[in-house]
DNA sequence: AGGGTTCAGTTGCTTCACGCAACTTGCTAT
DNA sequence: ATAGCAAGTTGCGTGAAGCAACTGAACCCT
């Protein structure tokens, strides 16, 4: 998607897209959560453009996902770190990857587990106190 | 995204945004979550310009998230439906909406609920028995 | 002092995707 | 006969993405 709005559509993902829904935003993202930060460490992971690059980490910046940390003084040089706001897109790329996971890759390349236990962890619905609601038994409402 | 391949992305979040990752595909794909099926039902609620939309519903087809169904003869009439590869996007979607409602959307104008009791849904990561998992507590590995 | 390297971009140019509006096809209804 | 509807298709202009070379500020080596 590109940085257009989505006018007219009055939808929280709608809004989420205009966010991060251009051509390589979530990639970048993705890759933060991996622990990549600096400009080449995202050029070289993702292959993209330069220009795109900067034009994606400016955005992400000034959309409050990363912030710009200056990591040394002459020359100055800034990384990209995630802000909570952007930490919290780990749901959203946890749930597209488990979609990928079983829909297009044969073999998931990653998985998410607990760090304490090692047990797998996966993205589900649930209804406030936890438990798992079935796709069935699901509307989605206007307020 | 376009619908290039993000090549040397060896990650399934890359994968899956190959099939919805362009603009307005996901978009597309929430309409079909609010009942809509037809052409001129998405090219209206969306606004997207028809050539585009054509494209993105030949391609979402072709992927096997959508199948094309015959509604009438004479004239030949199709329409779209999500299939099941399809409707497991809802959590992708449910995700994004969440971070939209977070973090965007001031007040947002729709909300999942269990059908049932009319409960809130919302998305969570979770172990094999179904018990929250702490965002901190969880690491991403190489299979 | 001069030449090479690193990092974070920027610039210029080309190619490809998107937006827009008009047109087409096959059929029905008046 | 003409108008309308639904699902596209076509042609053309604009804007975003891809590519590679360049910049600037500092460091390192001989």
């Amino acid at each position: 998607m590109l940085n257009r709005d989505y006018d007219g559509q009055n939808c929280s993902v709608a809004r989420a897209l205009e966010l991060v829904g251009e051509r390589w935003t979530l990639l970048i993202v993705r890759d933060a959560f991996l622990g990549r930060r600096r400009f080449e460490e995202f050029q070289e992971s993702l292959g993209i453009a330069r220009n795109v690059l900067a034009d994606r980490l400016a955005k992400l910046v000034e959309n409050g996902i990363f912030e710009r940390v200056r990591y040394q003084e002459r020359p100055e040089r800034y990384e990209y770190r995630l802000t909570p706001k952007g930490r919290d897109l780990r749901l959203a790329l946890a749930a597209l990857m488990q979609w990928g996971d079983t829909y297009v890759s044969p073999t998931p390349p990653r998985r998410l587990r607990r760090k304490s236990d090692g047990k797998p962890v996966r993205v589900a619905l649930v209804d406030p106190d936890g438990t798992p609601v079935e796709p069935a038994d699901i509307e989605n409402v206007a307020v």
